[in-house]
DNA sequence: CGCTGCGTTGAGCGCAGTCAACGAGCGTGG
DNA sequence: CCACGCTCGTTGACTGCGCTCAACGCAGCG
């Protein structure tokens, strides 16, 4: 069985601690680590990092739901991605050494682990298996762009929503009577941008969802029958 | 002035070799470096790797061309990314130590510099600068792919596809008399994909910039005003 | 009370997907 | 040599979806 909890390390107690990237640090590491290591709770709506601003280190979620969105000159903006707990935020402005291209959000209550930012150079320059973990970190990331842009080409608007709000349901939905129930994390213009869409497309969308029978709405509340999930749908 | 080239390192008489992933290699490590180090050309056509198939070590484009591209259970696929000289491709694989996601193969006759597997993973684990090169240029493929999923929810076909032109133009074209030419290195179906539409669409996109003046096209010859260029086109 | 943000609905329209047909170019094989 | 099949690219006709503008209901809040 795998050591799971570390008490001397700072994520030693977390979930994600296996996976963590600070995971191979050891030794005198683990002291500079725990110096500069910062928790910091998140109200819903509260923003940990703006566009544009000059990266403060390595922020790790533990807990809630963090969005990364991209604002654009017209105004408008884009949901980049969602980042649940166990996944690391503001990387790439990290290893470039730059300013952030997304703002980061909580959508719900939410807990983010820091690590500043001289100290993470320090203990990734003396630690490779560190940047190692980064660098699949941002491996995964050029995954899920690429997952999603094939989406975009192969495959409709209504499919992609259904498919989202599958993934939603794995990560937020309760099982309730018949029912998985779940409290969407995000407005109707945050679907809309996850998809590409426009807002008055999202809401037809739904509506044609809705129609279907599949699943049920009432504002946020999303209902589907309650085995749809455990019938091998994709994550 | 920048010492831009090494008699004794493999990459030293490579135009890129001040960006090269490999260029902090040194010493010792050079010899390693150098003995698992090939050349190799490739026809139009050819595949330097095929999609599934388990990563063999890092390849960095020299000379030509690459095209990346994924195929789908359906049979259809879609173009990925064009990889140009200095590139580094199938890092995904490497890093992870898994398959490719895509296939490679030379839209031009091209040269790609190998370094095999086993020999990178040694030389990168010796030496942590060549570990944050590559993971910069896995940030930056990020970037890229940020930048066309930003693109597809924000621009028309349209406007992407003339944005596309004109960096194939800086890339591909030459002066003419009065005006930039060239010859496309992608077919049709090829830049459908790149834009996410299907070939008939493309077909009639193209139909409508010629009718609008600015471009010409005759087959895979494609011409703009010469002066268009340098007038602050962003690549 | 009016303001603002969110979400929905309706009308109109342009564009992209789909299916089909066709021509040009090319290599193969009789 | 021509016939044939093939890929590539274009064009036409049709359909339906998504964008745009507009109006409206609703809730929260000053």
């Amino acid at each position: 069985m795998q050591v799971m909890e570390n008490f001397n390390h700072p994520c030693g107690k977390c979930a994600f601690y296996g996976e963590s990237v600070w995971q191979p640090v050891a030794d005198g590491a683990v002291s500079v680590l725990t110096r500069s290591f910062v928790r910091k709770d998140l109200e819903v709506g509260q923003v940990l990092f703006d566009q544009g601003s000059t990266n403060r280190g390595v922020f790790c979620v533990s807990r809630g739901l963090i969005a990364l969105r991209t604002h654009h000159a017209d105004g408008s903006s884009t949901l980049m991605r969602l980042a649940y707990p166990g996944e690391i935020i503001g990387l790439r402005a990290f290893l470039r050494d730059g300013a952030h291209q997304t703002e980061a959000r909580a959508l719900l209550g939410s807990r983010v682990c820091t690590v500043a930012r001289r100290d993470a150079n320090h203990i990734v320059q003396g630690n490779p298996a560190v940047l190692t973990r980064l660098a699949l970190r941002c491996v995964e990331e050029v995954d899920t762009n690429h997952e999603r842009i094939i989406g975009a080409a192969t495959t409709s608007n209504k499919q992609r929503l259904t498919g989202l709000l599958l993934r939603l349901m794995e990560n937020h939905g309760e099982r309730i009577g018949g029912q998985l129930r779940m409290q969407l994390p995000l407005s109707r213009r945050d679907l809309a941008d996850l998809l590409g869409v426009q807002p008055e497309t999202l809401s037809r969308l739904v509506g044609r969802l809705k129609k279907e029978g599949f699943f049920s709405f009432a504002g946020r509340e999303v209902g589907i029958p309650a085995q749809s999930l455990s019938a091998g749908v994709r994550s």
